[in-house]
RNA sequence: GGCGCGUUCGUCUAGUGGUUAGGACACAGCCCUCUCAAGGCUGGUGCACGGGUUCGACUCCCGUACGCGCUGCCA
């Protein structure tokens, strides 16, 4: 038996993917997806002045980029369609003159406004519960303008007729939304229809407790898309934002998400946003890639860093990646982390170099050089058995010459595993960096 | 101002009358260790406040405070 479940997302192109929006069509999806409905994406461009194919493609490639696909909108097509609210006046004139015809409508300075019944609407949220709206002061709720004088619709009149045109059983949309719920209630009522089903999510707030806004560094999905996190990773996080499986699970694949997911387990205060655990479990997911979708991401995000891997071997840079597999949460920390491997004009960290390039530094990494040109084959293996002898030898402890060795070589006190990043870079490498080093004393 | 919604560690949350209030992120310490991570262990911090109801309230009711939303010819 088919589902009729049928939810929408109806984002407006401002030009960006909103991170709180990004939630809401996550939610509308996962229901959907739970009960095997119908996923649509509506655009509600009805202020035609800025709204661009440029500005719309923020939302496709936010959706997409976290896997929310749509079954119906743009692109796609479907059977309710056109999806573009630019596209669908001649609908919205039919509807308001059905409207006129059963009197609920008149005219202001120019502009229609839709004749409030004037009674108490109970709202009854699947999340928020029933809730009881007095409209009967016609000073605290004014009768709503649906159409300006310019003749442009306003946002409440054609959300809810596109809503009931394209047969939406469930509206998922933003707590900002509850207050107006009643007015778009009491239009259902008049054009002779049933509402839909509702249910108001709580919002994301900033770490301060304010509103997200376009202006916040994290607001938009574009950013975590240019800093390298992992679709899966936000979309996880983006899950716990007001919604768990109630088990203490946090890390949980997409498809049981989808399996659990309840509306009625939506929480009801608003969340901040925390951008420390979403980098923590970007890196839950980072860290289970597979080899080859590490590397090709890492190639990807180092191509648009100033590192630049064009005079190097594949074989070479594979390796140097492999390295640091496993050691960052996020793919933007990479060029700081593994530049080394691909330039030898790197300075030295200033407070590393205070710490680990001192007078008794000198003679250890001496013995150090010397000890590696007297290697045969020059792999991790040997390295370290080389590195711990010469410690030996010197009565010092491993980590007085591993430290400047790392130094001398990465010009960091952090980063991969010495002994293999020693390896990758090359016995000649090696030696030259530790003797521009060692000319520093 | 009016109306609506909310309030459990700093943050995300579990919890629906009787719990040593649990988990995670972050933080601190320890272990492991070639650094950093990862992993393991340990630690501190929480039921906004005041009244009820009840043998017993984080849990139910009423206030207060604080936060947020709506109150547009924004969406």
């Amino acid at each position: 038996m088919p589902s009729d479940v049928r939810v929408r997302f109806a984002p407006s192109p401002t030009g960006y993917l909103h991170i709180g929006g990004a939630r809401t069509a996550l939610f509308n999806w996962l229901f959907a997806r739970h009960h095997g409905g119908k996923f649509v994406l509506r655009i509600e461009d009805t202020d035609m002045k800025r709204n661009t194919e440029e500005a719309m493609s923020a939302i496709y490639q936010g959706l997409e980029w976290l896997g929310l696909n749509w079954d119906e909108g743009p692109h796609v097509g479907g059977e309710f369609g056109p999806y573009l609210q630019s596209e669908r006046t001649e609908l919205y004139e039919r509807y308001l003159r059905k409207l006129q015809d059963a009197g609920h409508i008149f005219e202001d300075q120019g502009a229609m406004r839709f004749r409030s019944p004037r009674e108490h609407v109970i709202v009854d949220d699947i999340v928020c519960g029933k809730i009881d709206f007095d409209l009967s002061n016609p000073a605290t709720h004014p009768d709503m303008t649906i159409r300006r004088p310019d003749g442009s619709w306003i946002f409440h009149f054609v959300n809810v007729i596109d809503d009931l045109e394209m047969k939406i059983s469930h509206v998922i949309r933003g707590e900002d939304h509850l207050s107006n719920t009643p007015k778009h209630i009491e239009l259902i009522r008049a054009l002779g229809a049933t509402p839909p089903h509702y249910a108001h999510i709580p919002l994301i707030l900033n770490r301060d407790g304010s509103k997200m806004s376009k202006r916040d560094e994290g607001a938009r999905v574009e950013y975590y898309i240019q800093r390298g996190y992992l679709p899966a990773a936000v979309r996880n996080y983006l899950c716990l934002l007001g919604w768990s499986p109630k088990d203490n699970r946090e890390k949980l694949d997409i498809d049981e998400i989808i399996r659990i997911f309840d509306v009625k387990n939506i929480g009801r205060s608003s969340a901040i946003f925390d951008p420390d655990k979403l980098h923590w479990l970007n890196g839950e997911y980072a860290r289970e890639l597979g080899d080859d979708e590490f590397y090709e991401l890492a190639v990807a995000r180092l191509k648009s860093s100033s590192v630049t891997l064009d005079n190097y071997p594949e074989k070479y840079v594979r390796a140097a990646l492999q390295t640091c597999k496993g050691k960052i949460n996020t793919f933007d920390e990479l060029p700081a982390y593994c530049g080394f491997y691909f330039t030898d004009d790197f300075d030295y960290d200033p407070q590393s170099a205070a710490k680990h390039f001192t007078p008794e530094s000198k003679p250890r990494l001496k013995a150090v050089r010397e000890a590696f040109s007297a290697l045969e084959t020059f792999d991790a293996a040997e390295i370290e058995v080389a590195l711990k002898s010469t410690a030996a030898k010197l009565s010092v402890k491993v980590g007085a010459i591993v430290h400047p060795t790392r130094l001398a070589v990465t010009g960091s006190n952090v980063g991969p595993s010495l002994y293999h990043l020693l390896e990758v870079l090359g016995k000649e490498t090696v030696l030259a960096r530790i003797d521009r080093a060692l000319a520093m004393f």
